[in-house]
RNA sequence: GGUGGGGUGACCGAGUGGCUAAUGGUAGCAGACUGUAAAUCUGCCGGGCUUUGCCCUACGUAGGUUCGAAUCCUACCCCCACCA
């Protein structure tokens, strides 16, 4: 499907992605493929941020709702499914675009991750039940004698590079260089950015918004499933602070704040990634102004570019 | 009014004579990032400079003791607790 040019959004939360994506369906026939980590997860609307019933009802979405609170999912899944979503809309006559916060999804689906050999799901579990529970400054040694590649990173990354090692016989290292793979869509970049305090301020009003519009409660009724507390879908910002208040662990009147305190953060590093590690060619836009106008404007670029 | 406790860098909070521009933590800033990524990590974090070092300013305020004070003494201001 490379060569015909993918639109990928991208930008920090709440910048405004979804509704300058809405605004494109005004210039073309679109679907839309969510690039975003959580809200695969079924039912955790609120404290994810999804598009709303009636957003998905304009504009098809592809991305949401794919696995239950429990399952893992992960950046490989998502470039293999996302790659089908597209070729499907390709099918259909249609425009896909891609929106994305999450940017090692953006990645894995742009320019491949490499082939990971399958790996045995009960022996993972018990490896993961191990390695939980050393010190990380164990497991980086131990991530650094199994592969000498190894470039660090921490408790996860560490974890992760003692999986493959020990599961696939090699060092990730070896399967990074020997087995890469190939993106399977052509991106073109669109970088939505907004002054930060504007951001700020969009992402406080977000955060009181969830706790108002039943966050709370939400996450109260998926933990009722019964899930594990390290669930990973419980993993997210939000459902963290939300999880705590339930158990007792903070006053229900700083939940709010302490979302927007890391939602701030988590928007910090996504401007990161996104001004350092996207490859390819980017469109800058101001995304102070009205979704419409960018989209005008966006469309106007990509005609110039792909005609 | 009395007694006791306390006032430390944006915030919380260690530190009770030199090794202290001051441990930690938080927030903030910058960065990394190949299948858990809303994750996981790293660096910086009083100011200035000719930046392996130097100079200012700083531990409520004002004095004092000392070669040397955030640390000791005196007075004052403010906060908290208890007693009146």
């Amino acid at each position: 499907m490379a060569g015909a040019k993918v639109p990928v959004l991208v930008g920090p939360t709440a910048v405004g992605k979804t509704a300058v994506a809405l605004a494109l369906a005004a210039h073309w026939p679109l679907e839309i493929v969510s690039a975003d980590s959580r809200q695969v997860y079924r039912r955790l609307d609120i404290g994810t941020a999804k598009p709303t019933r009636k957003e998905r009802a304009r504009v098809p979405h592809h991305g949401l709702d794919l696995v239950e609170p429990g399952a893992r999912y992960s950046a490989g899944h998502f470039a293999r499914d996302a790659a089908g979503w597209i070729a499907d809309i390709r099918a259909r006559g249609r425009l896909p675009v891609v929106v994305g916060g999450t940017g090692l999804y953006v990645r894995a689906l742009a320019e491949g991750l490499f082939h990971e050999p399958a790996l045995d799901p009960a022996r993972r579990r018990s490896l993961d039940a191990y390695t939980a529970r050393l010190e990380p400054l164990e497991l980086l040694r131990w991530a650094g004698r199994l592969d000498p590649g190894f470039r660090g990173g921490g408790r996860q990354r560490a974890a992760r590079a003692i999986e493959v090692a020990l599961l696939t016989g090699y060092p990730l290292s070896h399967w990074q260089e020997a087995a890469r793979a190939k993106g399977a869509i052509d991106p073109w970049y669109v970088v939505l950015t907004v002054p930060r305090p504007v951001l700020q301020q969009r992402i406080a009003t977000r955060a009181a918004e969830m706790v108002r519009r039943g966050l709370i409660e939400e996450v109260a009724s998926v933990l009722a499933e019964g899930h594990a507390p390290a669930a990973p879908g419980l993993d997210g910002i939000g459902i963290r602070e939300a999880v705590e208040y339930l158990h007792g662990r903070r006053p229900r009147e700083s939940v709010a704040d302490a979302i927007a305190v890391a939602t701030r953060q988590y928007a910090k590093r996504q401007q990161t990634w996104f001004r350092h590690q996207l490859g390819g060619t980017v469109l800058a836009v101001d995304a102070t102004r009205p979704p419409e106008r960018l989209a005008a404007e966006i469309a106007e670029a990509f005609a110039r570019v792909y005609p």
